[in-house]
DNA sequence: AGATAGAGAATTGTTGAACAATCCTGCAAT
DNA sequence: ATTGCAGGATTGTTCAACAATTCTCTATCT
C-alpha cells in the first residue's frame, strides 16, 4: 500500500494494451467508413451480409450497431434494420446551432487556454491552406473540421472535445450529399485565418464576435446548398 | 402520392406504437435505477444475475449495457464486467465546464426563444421553491436540474437538449455520493430565482452575467463537497 | 391499367447453449 | 508478506433455433 509515483505512468499505458472488444473495433471500422463516405447515407446494413463480410457473429455486430446508432451515424428502424443516417435540413441547422454555442463560448474563454491549444488552431488553418494550394479539396474540408475542433478544444474540456468530434462526424453525413467540394470548403479558409490570427493575438472577444458573424453566413450558405442538393 | 396534411400528425404518434426493442427498455429501466440511486456508483452488474433478475438473455442485456456505457452511466472493463460509474473530481469539474458553456450561451441568445421556453424556466424554479417549503430536498435537486435543463433549452436545439439531459443524469452520480441533500440543493434556490426573473424581464445579458458568477461559486462549492465526501 | 389481398420468403428480435479467454479466489510454498 | 499455481467463476463470442415483422411477388378484382 505504498505510494508509487511510477504507477500512474503505467496506468496511462493501460489503454494501449489492446483491451478492446470486437464490437468496438467493428464500430470503429464502420464509423470510419461512414465518415469517409464509403457507406453512403441511406445505405442499409443488413446483419447477415455485414456480419459475413466482417466475419463476426450477428450478436457482436448488433452491439456495434447500437454504438453507432447512439452516435447518430446510423438509424435503427425496428424490425427493418439499420441504415446510414440521412440528415434532414433541420439536422444540419441544429448541428450549426449547437456548434455555435460550444465554439463561441470556448473562444470567449480562450484567455485561460494553454498555448498548445491555441497553436493547434493555427496549425489546422495552415494545414487547410496547404491542402488548398495543392487542390486537395476533401482534405481542405477535413482541415476545416479540425479547425473547429481546435476551437472547441480551447475550452479544455474532454466532454466538449468528444461532443464536438461526434457533431463533426455527423456533419460529414451532410457533406457526402453534396458534390463540388471546392465550392463547399474553400470559402472558409479566409475567415478561419482571420479568426485564428485574432486568437493568437490574444483578442479573444474580437475573435468570438467574428466567429458569431461567420456562423450566420456559413449556416445559411450550407443549409441552402444542402437543400438544393437534396434529391427526391 | 397526394400531399396529406394529416399524415404528419400520425407520423408523430408512430413512436408511441411500442416499437422499441427489449434492449432499449432494459436500458431505460437501468438508467432510471442509476439516476434515482437504487444502483449506487461502483456497483457491479453481472450479466448473469442482472439477466436473471430482468428475465432477459445475456445478449439482450449486453446491448442495453452498451447503450448506458455510451451515456457514461456505466463503465465497461474488459473481461471484468460493467459497473455503475464512479465520478472523479475531474469529471465533476468537467461537467460544470461544459454546462457553463452550453447554458450561458443559451441564455445569451434567449432573446430569440419562444415564450413557452422562458415560462418553463420560471416553472422549474417555482417547483423547486414549493418542494423546499415542503422539505422534499431530493425533489428540490430534481427541480434545480430541470431549471438548468430549461436554461439550455432556450437555445431551441434538440441536440443541446439531449446533451444536457445526459450531462445532468451523469451529475446525479455525484449527488449520490453526498448526504445532506438540503445543504446541497437549498442554497441554489435564490440565485435560480434571480436569474429566472432577469430572463423573464428580457434582461438576458444581465442574466448571462449573473449565471457566469453563479457557476464560479457553484462549481467550487460542489467540487469541495464532493471531494470531502469521497471515501477511500 | 391500377389497386388490393394474401401467401411465401427474407430479415430482424430474442433466446439458450456452448466454448474460449480472462479474471478472481484460496491455498501452498518460500 | 509475497509469489505461484490450480480451480472456479465471469465475460467474450459464436452458433443455432424460433417468433415476430416486414418485404416481395403473384393472383385477383374493378
Amino acid at each position: 500500500m505504498t505510494a508509487d509515483p511510477w504507477a500512474d505512468l503505467l496506468a496511462a499505458d493501460r489503454s494501449l494494451l489492446d483491451r478492446t472488444s470486437t464490437a468496438e473495433r467493428v464500430a470503429d471500422l464502420l464509423r470510419q467508413r461512414v465518415i469517409d463516405g464509403a457507406l453512403a447515407p441511406g445505405t442499409r446494413l443488413s446483419e447477415e451480409s455485414a456480419g459475413r463480410a466482417l466475419a463476426v457473429s450477428r450478436n457482436t455486430l448488433r452491439e456495434a450497431f447500437r454504438l453507432l446508432v447512439h452516435e447518430r451515424l446510423l438509424v435503427h428502424e425496428f424490425h427493418r434494420g439499420v441504415f446510414v443516417r440521412v440528415l434532414s435540413d433541420e439536422d444540419v441547422i441544429d448541428l450549426y446551432r449547437i456548434r455555435r454555442l460550444l465554439e463561441i463560448s470556448a473562444v470567449r474563454r480562450a484567455g485561460r487556454a494553454p498555448a498548445g491549444l491555441v497553436a493547434a488552431v493555427d496549425q489546422a488553418v495552415t494545414e487547410g491552406e496547404r491542402a488548398a494550394t495543392e487542390e486537395r479539396w476533401w482534405d481542405v474540408g477535413t482541415a476545416n473540421m479540425r479547425f473547429h475542433e481546435a476551437l472547441a478544444a480551447l475550452a479544455g474540456s474532454p466532454r466538449v472535445n468528444e461532443t464536438m468530434r461526434r457533431l463533426l462526424a455527423e456533419l460529414r453525413l451532410a457533406f457526402h450529399r453534396m458534390s463540388r467540394p471546392r465550392e463547399l470548403h474553400e470559402p472558409y479558409l479566409k475567415p478561419h485565418r482571420e479568426i485564428s490570427n485574432l486568437i493568437s493575438a490574444g483578442r479573444v472577444q474580437d475573435a468570438a464576435d467574428r466567429l458569431e458573424g461567420y456562423f450566420d453566413a456559413a449556416e445559411a450558405q450550407l443549409v441552402a446548398a444542402y437543400r438544393s442538393y437534396t434529391p427526391e
